[in-house]
RNA sequence: GCUGAUGUAGCUCAGUGGUAGAGCACGUCCUUGGUAAGGACGAGGUCACGGGUUCAAGUCCCGUCAUCAGCUCCA
């Protein structure tokens, strides 16, 4: 049979050869460090033996797909643990995950804590150096069946009800034999370094009306410095959550008095948070949007009409009733803003109307859900609506993406951007508007990621009813993932508003509607910022950006002079004036994460200058106030690092 | 919303049924200093809230609220 390899090299291996063969057959290195191999895009264990011309590919722990093959066998590692050391464990699902992988177990009466998880780890290690080989079983339905049924375990029964039609497979490696489609890694010997990390419940099937079970939750890796490195990545993750430094930058606070999900900001905060929008107003209006203002209760109707009442009642605060009207407080701004489209006739000229708004939306979040300002119930979104002609959309979609990169780039989230087009599923019903509607505009937003060379993904059925969409995906600076803007198409609003221009040819015709958020939610968009900066920010950015720091009580005044020159130059200074030691000040400074620290001494005094400490880089020297000035300005730019 | 954990001074946290604590922050005073924390004294508490058990509750029980982890949800 003929082996074709991804970089397209054909080899000639007798039938029946496995996907160990094959890796040997191109290094003895590379057959130590696979994990699997994909056999005309299937997965196959390395051992299985391969009847038919394919073209393969082998996986090692640098591919995704290696990773998961890896970890799912980590997964089934640790049941084996969890089965000996709790005899009559039932077993649910465990999957690999983005990083790891878990397990949920039904441990009956004794429930597993994390006090459990040492020993659980323990277990894993010494069955690992077992080096028991994953073997593929094949088994008909029927006696899968019965061997659960013998084994008791429900849960496995109802997955296997599930699967009457498809081939059932078991693995099996020492003591431990699962329901699994595979593939697996040869065997346990290659899972060096474990860490067990959390448990937690998690319903059976993720159906809250079901059984709760354990979930664990654990890491492998194949070299103990990869974990010692993951480790440290949970580390830097943990110092740099926006919750903590938050309340150690004063920047803002959740009170249980004012409420849960309902965030107050700090001056602090609150300077960030205007420097944000200040600059993205600016953007704004240089690409020709104009900015409006609405209230935050509307008319219940207005809802109605845009028929996001009552289907998202979940999430929405229920009506106040005055004077016999009903008012919702808003949960979004669209139908507000198409109100504002028909306060007046508009002619094709006007297109594209742009109309923006910081919208502050309330939603009632579950309460489980509320996290620091990720997940909060009151929060303003920089929202846009575009009122445009079917011949402008294209171009307002690109103008929209292009928007989105160039903010993207300012906040030094611009690495390894990706995005998503969310578009419908035919089988689905939920959506609005006609199918070839949808279609060509989902070609349009192809077109558009084409041109524009983003690095997208198509999904279908993530679509908003009203229409598809692309996000965008943005990495922050130790990799993690967050979804940031997007814009949507709508063809759906503008039939239930009956939103009219017109036309050249003085006859009324429809406009399409594009929302778009660039930053998304201001207060999620400033936990991840927070986070991304670790709270070290940029110094247009920092809410302090210099600090005044006089050496001793003879110096206070000239450090107040220093202090108001650069206050009036409109930057954010301050002075430090207590009868405290330099050090102490310099360290509180530092600790408040202030960009420029000006040291002024007697030395200073005299001859005009301030000695200069950078955070996080420490003394810089003696500098004169104007040239510090010339670096300032500088550095007060939108983008500037 | 569900499961579990947590809730003590502004912050971080000790406190296993018998007089509410520490460090930092805060105030006053001393100290006037040179690149990450000088000293003394002082003030500060509805131990989240409500109920219960007990001679006695921060501590045990129940409920509520909030926070955290995970699940479910996120138009």
């Amino acid at each position: 049979m003929i082996i074709t390899l991804p970089d397209g090299t054909k080899k000639d291996m007798p039938d029946g050869s496995t996907g160990m063969d094959v890796a040997m057959s191109i290094s003895e290195g590379l057959a130590r460090n696979s994990l699997g191999i994909f056999v005309n895009g299937k997965k196959y264990d390395l051992s299985r033996p391969i009847n038919e011309d394919a073209e393969v590919k082998i996986v090692t722990f640098n591919d995704e797909e290696g990773k998961e093959i890896y970890w799912h066998s980590s997964a089934h590692l640790m049941a084996e643990a969890i089965a000996e050391l709790y005899p009559g464990t039932k077993f649910g699902i465990g999957p690999a995950i983005e990083h790891g992988f878990y397990y949920d177990v039904d441990t009956g009466d004794k429930v597993i804590t994390s006090d459990d998880l040492p020993k659980i780890e323990q277990k894993m290690k010494e069955l690992a150096k077992k080096k028991s080989e994953y073997q593929r079983v094949e088994i008909s339905w029927d006696d899968a069946i019965k061997h659960w049924k013998e084994a008791g375990d429900e849960y496995k029964i109802e997955l296997l009800e599930g699967l009457q039609d498809e081939e059932i497979t078991f693995y099996k490696h020492g003591g431990f034999i699962d329901l699994c489609r595979g593939s697996h890694i040869p065997n346990t010997g290659m899972i060096k370094s474990i860490k067990l990390l959390s448990v937690a419940g998690a319903y059976w099937r993720g159906d809250s009306e079901r059984q709760q079970m354990t979930r664990v939750y654990g890491i492998t890796f194949p070299k103990k410095k990869m974990l010692d490195e993951y480790l440290e990545f949970l580390e830097e993750a943990k110092k740099r959550d926006h919750r903590k430094l938050g309340k150690e930058l004063e920047l803002f606070r959740i009170l249980p008095a004012v409420g849960g999900g309902l965030p107050v900001w700090l001056p602090n905060g609150a300077l960030l948070r205007r420097i944000i929008e200040d600059m993205m107003r600016k953007e704004n209006l240089k690409r020709d949007y104009t900015e409006v203002i609405t209230p935050v209760l509307g008319n219940l109707d207005m809802y109605r009409t845009s028929g996001h009442y009552p289907y998202y009642k979940d999430s929405q605060y229920p009506p106040i009733t005055m004077d016999d009207e009903e008012y919702l407080l808003k949960p979004m701004n669209c139908p507000h803003h198409h109100q504002i489209y028909m306060t007046k006739p508009h002619s094709y000229r006007e297109l594209p109307l742009r109309l923006f708004e910081f919208g502050h939306v309330h939603r009632y979040e579950q309460s489980g859900e509320l996290s620091g300002l990720s997940r909060v119930r009151s929060f303003t979104q920089d929202d846009a609506h575009i009122y445009c002609t079917e011949e402008q959309l294209k171009d307002e979609v690109r103008d929209c993406v292009q928007f989105i990169l160039d903010v993207a780039k300012i906040f030094h989230l611009d690495e390894g951007v990706s995005t998503e087009l969310s578009f419908r599923d035919d089988n689905e019903e939920k959506y609005g508007g006609n199918v070839e509607v949808w279609e060509n505009a989902q070609q349009k937003l192809l077109e558009v990621a084409e041109d524009m060379n983003l690095d997208y993904v198509v999904s279908p059925g993530e679509a908003a009813f009203y229409g598809p969409k692309i996000d965008f995906i943005l990495k922050d600076a130790i990799g993690r993932k967050w979804q940031l803007g997007t814009v949507q198409l709508d063809y759906v609003m503008p039939e239930r508003f009956e939103l009219e221009f017109t036309g050249a040819d003085n006859a009324p015709h429809r406009p399409v509607i594009i929302h778009r958020a660039i930053l998304g939610s201001l207060e999620r968009f400033m936990s991840i910022l927070i986070e991304h900066f670790a709270g070290n920010f940029p110094f247009w950015l920092a809410p302090e950006q210099i600090r005044v720091l006089p050496v001793g009580g003879d110096q206070q005044e000239a450090a107040e002079e220093i202090m108001k020159k650069l206050k009036g130059l409109g930057y954010r200074a301050s002075v430090d004036v207590r009868s405290e030691k330099v050090n102490r000040k310099i360290a509180e400074s530092e600790q408040m994460k202030v960009p420029f620290s000006l040291i002024v001494g007697k030395r200073e005094v005299e001859n005009g200058t301030v000695s200069v400490r950078k955070h996080l880089e420490g003394d810089i020297g003696v500098k004169s106030l104007d040239e510090m000035i010339e670096t300032f300005k500088e550095l007060n730019v939108p983008g500037a690092m």
